[in-house]
DNA sequence: GAGGTTTATGTTATCGGTAACAAGCGGCTG
DNA sequence: CAGCCGCTTGTTACCGATAACATAAACCTC
């Protein structure tokens, strides 16, 4: 049983001479749509699988030209909504046999070029990048590369390909809106380091724009330090905002974790929610829809970023895609529960 | 600019061509601790770098036999813990130039399979599983592979290879015993859906072997449904308790999630945690910490894993590890708080 | 300055598959 | 039965890189 590790693995060769056939038999056999007389591949495959040989996808590739990789930039698995796009975009791929190749490049775009040089020396057939800031080198790796390119969660200004995204400044102007609507103030915001999460400044910026289009004070803010958001330092920034504006009516956050960190300091200093500060969070986090109470949020719809940007790579690979770059603009959905009053 | 799409991409011929010298000239100007000119080694890579030259790593690695590849098979992304195991687990390879080849096999045995034989294909250099039950199949795969095979976090009876994890059952054991201890006696469980989870079942084994060796009544038991146990299903799991036992003192959860929601819960009917009911979950996750009251949990050090992990995989390459195949006891942690009185 | 060594570069064969072409063979047609 | 077709199988060259070996020039050493 504990046989010693093969040292060269099984090879087609090795396959062939044993079921005494050409290798080009062997190739055919494994093979659908090719012309091999079945009791040949039936003795090849048996053959086969007694020797323990496995298929080697890279040799063929190196032949076929191709690769069956789509290479996906994130910034970290440990965010949720992360993980759901990465889900849905290999479950989308997995049944055209698209492998999806992952990095991380912790909100660093130094860190993204370096990620994205060595992910293209695998040669994926397209790049998936989450974000729509990079270094010019970046910029350059990625338009030369003659791969299909997609920036997803954002709608950059100046796109390299395609995009299916959203804007994370806009749905936050949104949920600015709707707390002035509702007859809010004195709103504070919480979170958004400007250098290095760049989805997490955008949405600082719609905060600003948007007080500022209410005339309001929008001088209201505390960062959380880098992203992620944890809960933690959602707790410590909101007790900064307290500390300094003890009068604000109402926190917009740059994520559910925060938001949740924040709430979870409002229960410790007796502060009630909604009534004497409503909170609102991003990223629709499972924990948003069960805490107590529940936390208004916005939901980004990850999942369906995964997928639509899956389908619009196998459209892509089957020629059935629309001309030049597409833009696919996803809308986010606006969440309202107890935090703000709404539930 | 928008120059179209290379149909062929930039080879080391093309390169060797304009820079005039031969591949092979090029290939050594690619390589570190090579004899090449440093003047032709500088003209090479500007050269290159103008051309947009991508290095092919598949082609470099057929010939060298090797891959650069580590497969890793996790129940699902989105469960913040494997993700930590897997980023530490990048992390600590990522210096050696290693990458992980990433799949889910969504808690299913069958999917484990499929997954695996289409993994060993990229004739990965090791092979990383998560949990220790698998087909029958899968473990011939594993063994025939020629490769190493470390199972994480578990500690299977008869382990394939490498093993670095836990008692998933010896730590809900440790729990119950706290809680006996503090004399909690009408304890129940939430989770472990016996057919699907089997590291879930392992830890509802782990409580109904600590509660009879106390001599306790270990019906008290709500399932969650299929893995990953949610929030919402934790509450749902508290309600059918509560009614089949309303004299409950205790809850031990699967997993935080469940904890958390059973704890909602709680809220929502007015149940006082932990003066009315204490509640244990699983897995130290970020909500454990941050909630009201915090929960106590077991924290299985998920980063330790797939720190552990990398350094035992380093090790067999560089040929310093110990021979034979290697079992890693993590030890979890027990993180008291205020969810069952220890705040 | 002959012979040995170092440095820089080129040539050939090869990794494990597969496209393209070739060929053997039985059956069918006119 | 010559000729053509389809089915099955084999042969050759090649994908992009590199180990191993070969070679040419410069550099020493006694």
């Amino acid at each position: 049983m504990a046989r010693p590790p093969n040292p060269k693995p099984v090879t087609m060769k090795d396959v062939a001479r044993a079921a005494g056939v050409s290798v080009m038999t062997v190739s055919r056999a494994f093979k659908a749509d090719t012309s091999v007389n079945s009791e040949t591949r039936a003795r090849i495959h048996a053959v086969a699988e007694e020797m323990g040989y496995v298929f080697d996808v890279m040799a063929a590739n190196l032949r076929a030209q191709k690769s069956d990789f789509v290479a996906v930039t994130i910034p970290t698995l440990s965010n949720a909504n992360f993980a759901d796009t990465v889900d849905a975009l290999s479950r989308g791929l997995a049944g055209e046999g698209l492998q999806v190749l992952l990095g991380y490049d912790n909100y660093d775009v130094d860190e993204e070029e370096r990620l994205i040089e060595q992910l293209l020396r695998r040669r994926p057939e397209a790049i998936v990048v989450t974000g729509g800031t990079h270094t010019p080198r970046t910029r350059r790796l990625l338009g030369n590369a003659g791969i299909p390119v997609v920036e997803i969660w954002d709608l950059p200004a100046d796109p390299i390909g395609h995009v299916v995204g959203f804007s994370n400044a806009g749905c936050i102007e949104d949920m600015v809106d709707h707390l002035v609507a509702k007859g809010y103030r004195r709103i504070a915001f919480i979170g958004g380091d400007p250098e290095q999460d760049t989805r997490g400044a955008d949405r600082k910026r719609g905060f600003l724009r948007a007080m500022r289009r209410h005339g309001l004070d929008a001088g209201r803010a505390a960062g959380v330090g880098r992203s992620p958001a944890s809960m933690q330092s959602g707790a410590r920034a909101l007790t900064r905002i307290m500390a300094e504006h003890p009068d604000t009516q109402a926190v917009v956050c740059v994520a559910d974790q925060s938001a949740f960190g924040a709430l979870t300091e409002c229960m410790r200093r007796g502060i009630r929610v909604p009534e004497d500060l409503a909170i609102a969070g991003f990223g629709a986090f499972e924990v948003a829809a069960i805490c107590v109470p529940t936390l208004t949020t916005i939901d980004p719809l990850p999942g369906r970023i995964g997928a639509r940007t899956a389908e619009l790579l196998l459209a892509l690979r089957a020629g059935t895609a629309p001309d030049g770059p597409q833009t696919i603009s996803i809308t986010p959905a606006l969440r309202l529960a107890q935090s703000t009053g709404d539930g």
